[in-house]
DNA sequence: AACTATTTATAAGA
DNA sequence: TTCTTATAAATAGTT
């Protein structure tokens, strides 16, 4: 603003300069007054010029040292979140650490991405390799007394399952002995045809049913499945 | 600047105010900037917004701390200079003191403007009645010794100039009784008439010329104009 | 946050 | 330093 532009830099002058550091310092004071009144804002200007003549702004009814007071309060303050947010800052990046380290281990475990393993020592290997047997014994236990505990369970469910069905049997071989008891209307074609099939339907019902109550065995495929979601 | 002028006093609405807040700061921080570069100066800028908001500018590669420091030893020695522009003003005013209680004693002394002696108790009218006895029994006695001093130079001239009188009579008689020594040209008739006047003229000659070298004598009234003078 | 009609600041000249 | 004035810059009100 002025009769023409200038560029901001050094006023190599030492008049201008001068003299464009009072209009400007004047300015400058001024637009700090303005601030104070108009938004009620606490401000403190000092300047020194450059043969070090100094000159200062101070919102009426404040003092320079009372916002000094205040700035370094603001800074301490500022200082101890600041503190707090670059402890945070270290927490998080030894957790990223941690996490990378963990992936990488799990890399090793695995052995993919080709070439994860070359940079493990002999030893490390050996070490690694120890490490994978034990887990795989362990994996393996689990694995047996898991099976175990599933065909035993099993085996109890069929054995209580075939006490029923011998039950029902004997039930139903008193029904073939005794008809009566059974048809209660004439002319039922299909209880006729149910009744030339005997036991056999009977069984296959049980059958269904038992579906709802069991697990499936589907055979060793299966088995193999389930060790992954273990491990 | 805008769009209407403003008043400058606080702007009640907090929106406007914030916004005016905002749009100003950045304005004064660029000033502030500007003045830095182009003038190669020192500027300090803190300010709190009215919801206590910490905002500041600093001179690139100064700190406000830099500032501070600079401020408060400058205002150190404004201080020092200020204590002894202090003590100088503080010596003025005792010297002020002093010449009006002067002022004052010499008014009383005097005993003019009326109603001077009106503030002085009963004793302190003594005393002053007492110092001005005393004081004058000095001056007294300085008069009397001038005037000894006096008397005694002029008696003395007195003498040596009868003295003189007396050689110049006999030197004169000699004079009369061989007149021949006396005139060295023909047909003088004033130095006749002198020759006739005899003595006497010669007194009054010596009469005149002891004005030049002897203090006058005026009477008994002379003497007091000089007393008035002395105290 | 962007726009713009105005007001304000100021560079250059006296 | 101060005043003037043409022009650049800031910004109040508005969208």
């Amino acid at each position: 603003m002025g009769r023409g532009k200038i560029e901001i830099k050094l006023i190599e002058n030492p008049t201008n300069r001068q003299v464009t550091y009072s209009k400007r310092r004047n300015g400058i004071f001024k637009k700090a007054h303005e601030l104070s009144v108009l938004c009620d804002a606490k401000v403190s200007l000092i300047m020194f010029s450059k043969n070090n003549k100094m000159h200062e702004y101070i919102t009426p009814g404040l003092t320079t040292k009372k916002i000094i007071d205040q700035y370094q309060k603001t800074l301490g303050d500022i200082d101890l979140w600041r503190s707090h947010y670059e402890k945070m800052l270290e927490n998080l990046k030894k957790l990223k650490d941690i996490n990378h380290k963990l992936r990488r281990q799990i890399r090793h475990r695995i052995g993919e991405g080709g070439m994860e393993l070359d940079d493990l020592s002999f030893q490390q290997l050996r070490s690694l390799e120890e490490d994978m047997n034990s887990s795989i014994a362990k994996i393996r236990e689990r694995k047996f007394h898991v099976i175990k505990t599933r065909t035993d369970t099993c085996r109890k469910k069929v054995r209580s399952l075939e006490q029923m069905n011998g039950n029902l049997l004997l039930e139903l071989e008193k029904c073939v002995i005794h008809p009566q008891f059974l048809f209660h209307d004439e002319g039922d074609e299909e209880s006729a045809v149910a009744l030339a099939n005997g036991a056999s339907t009977l069984y296959a019902f049980c059958q269904h049913h038992s579906h709802l109550n069991l697990p499936h065995h589907h055979g060793e495929e299966g088995y193999k499945n389930d060790d992954l979601r273990l491990s």
